[in-house]
DNA sequence: GAATAGATAGGAAATCTGACTTACTATTGC
DNA sequence: GCAATAGTAAGTCAGATTTCCTATCTATTC
């Protein structure tokens, strides 16, 4: 329901948002390409272009070849026209310190620096300055050039009352501290629950590309669930959807939390034997197991933990019916296909529900690329509207 | 992320929309208020204002006066610039014929006609065609009045196969029957799951006014579940998200169908000693009794039915976190505050979420008035952007 | 020589600013 | 108490500005 209306200098402003978010999907493009998508004419693509290259958004970074005629320039997103930080913040069980995994990014989506750090206790706000400064030292880059920094938090944040909220790390959930970091590093700074985060990097490079939406459940430590509606995620009233460990389990008093959190599959593997010092560990020794003896009857363990893992799928498949749900987090990554095979075969056997499963396909910390994504997101989103705003012609 | 580009053609159809819809929201608006509200300059103002009277979507309705100067003149939107039929197509049971609740509201939401009809059994299409008809005739109507039919049905429209799934009614779910009946009517035609409907209702004239967001939970016959996002329904896969009965119940290989659907609290209610034939008679039963004894301790049958209900309430407040929870449909709304109360009861003593819980505020026909509530959109939103696209100034 | 990239020039559409006319209210003077 | 006058606001008009498009032109490459 865009109700928007305006003079000529609105469309003028229009015009360049959709040239530039063009470029910053398409990655490069010629001016007749650009024409053809935006619809406007010669003269028109060549001035917006001229504007867009004069503020150092895009640049010519070549020319086509072979055909006949001149060759056309072919143009592209400047890179440097704006850089991202994402940092990891961890909650590293009984420490009071968390240990931070960060990563500098320009504004194509290259990686410049990753670092990790395990940091002692101290401020978060000299964590984070500290750790962007690590960052842009080792890039060789300004701090300044540094536009967005962008938090991954094992918990939530409201917005509303600028707080991160469910957080176990000393001095994480002061009301402001948000703020407070943007206003120390002179950059906007977005703060985001981890499990969302890796919904958005599944999104962006995992199983979930172009699906037309997902939920991703997250079996680790934790119990976590992400809701992607396709171009946005769904937060809860308090920033925090997903709260899966409290869905009931019956009305016995119990809840899932009591079914897959990561103490029950620590005790459940204990039961068959299986004694590992975290659950992800005691999956993978099964798995290895079946994974050896090829196509024997199911390990008993990894079959109770799937029939547990499908009631909690069950659960949200019911109430969501997304495209698709994926199975995240470090047990699921430790069950592999393994665990979905038989997840899905409990799912099936439980409910009517088709609802396709996956599992997550990053290997790398998801968490951080998927900070990173959305950091990306959030500067090129305030690029084009900035030229909504202000613009300034060379 | 609106990257729309144009020349002036498209600023003008901007400044028309953006004024319409502006009128559409606010019913009545003077030329200064809508300078105001668009930013748009006077000459500007005006010249849309001709244009949208010429073309028949406002006009003047009065004049302002008691001020100094000139009366300025208040414009509306016309209110017979459209019409929209709503039907409800209900499930009677066994019968192979549906009973149909219908009515015609203008484009400013008024209710001309509306009427209940109890059809003998015959092709859908001829069905919708003489409701329509007959509406029209009890509003003293032409037939081509109408622009837009909106279908409530008790089952899942899924826009991709047009094709109306999961409902009971002969001759409904064959594929094509939505396109064929607007071509039949020469309107268009939207069909929605009844219970999603229903949520609409209670977002424009119920408890949800103004709220972020909310889901809504329909107990009656049959379970159902509808979640709103602020500005749209979360409509699964399938177009039927909430199918809230497949919800597993522990892993007993139950599910919430067993513990809260029709049948299931009718049995419970027999249990307890009330026998009627249908679930929403035995909760007016108990409530009657409790509503007479004051402040006795609760009914068991009630305590019993809000401690399954508040099952269902906490796997969806869990997964989604909504800013409210609405309790709807025939036994919800026989239940009133006195199940409410139970079920928050029940709920708080479950989880730690405290997420809001009211009951329907509708008692008219919630699914026929969210049909016409939709169906005013549908007109609106193709008001407003037919504007974008052809113009005919007069 | 043919085809294409990009620039230039002229014209059209839409907007804005500022001045102008008209209409209504309120105050002042008799 | 009534009438003339001053003040304010609604809506229109005219000129300038911005932006875009079509058509033409030049230069380049195969």
């Amino acid at each position: 329901m865009t109700r928007l209306a305006g003079s000529s200098k609105l469309l003028r402003a229009m015009n360049e948002s959709a040239t530039l978010a063009l470029l910053l999907e398409r990655g490069t493009l010629t001016r007749a390409e650009l024409r053809e998508l935006t619809g406007l004419s010669k003269p028109t693509t060549s001035d917006v272009l001229r504007t867009l290259t004069g503020v150092g958004f895009a640049t010519v970074i070549g020319h086509t070849s072979g055909g006949p005629g001149p060759n056309a320039e072919i143009y592209a997103i400047n890179p440097s026209a704006a850089h991202v930080a994402a940092l990891s913040i961890r909650d590293v069980t009984e420490t009071a310190h968390p240990a931070v995994g960060a990563a500098l990014g320009d504004l194509t989506g290259n990686v410049l620096a990753r670092a990790e750090y395990d940091l002692e206790p101290s401020d978060p706000i000299t964590t984070v300055v500290s750790t962007v400064e690590d960052l842009c030292r080792r890039a060789g880059l300004d701090r300044g050039a540094v536009t967005h920094v962008q938090l991954a938090v094992p918990g939530s944040y409201d917005p509303a009352g600028d707080t991160i909220r469910h957080i176990d790390v000393a001095g994480w959930n002061r009301p402001g501290l948000v703020s407070d970091l943007a206003g120390r590093l002179d950059t906007t700074v977005g703060a985001e629950n981890d499990v969302n985060l890796a919904a958005i990097a599944e999104r962006h490079r995992g199983v979930a590309t172009g699906t037309e939406g997902f939920a991703l459940l997250w079996f680790g430590a934790g119990l976590g669930c992400a809701i992607d509606l396709g171009d946005t995620l769904l937060r809860g009233v308090s920033g925090g959807a997903g709260e899966l460990g409290y869905v009931p389990v019956g009305q016995s008093g119990k809840d899932l939390q009591d079914l897959v959190g990561g103490p029950a599959v620590l005790a459940l593997a204990a039961e068959h034997g299986y004694h590992a010092r975290t659950p992800e560990a005691a999956v993978a020794e099964a798995v290895s197991h079946v994974d050896g003896r090829a196509r024997t009857p199911a390990d008993p363990f990894l079959k109770e933990l799937a029939e547990r893992i499908a009631v909690a799928l069950a659960s949200v498949a019911a109430i969501l019916d997304p495209p698709l749900v994926v199975l995240a987090g470090e047990v699921a990554q430790a069950g592999g296909s393994v665990l979905r095979d038989l997840v899905a075969e409990a799912f099936h056997g439980a409910t009517p529900l088709r609802t396709p499963i996956a599992v997550t396909a990053l290997t790398d910390d998801a968490v951080l690329l998927g900070a990173l994504d959305a950091g990306l997101r959030a500067v090129r989103d305030s690029l084009i509207d900035s030229l909504r705003h202000a613009l300034a012609p060379a």
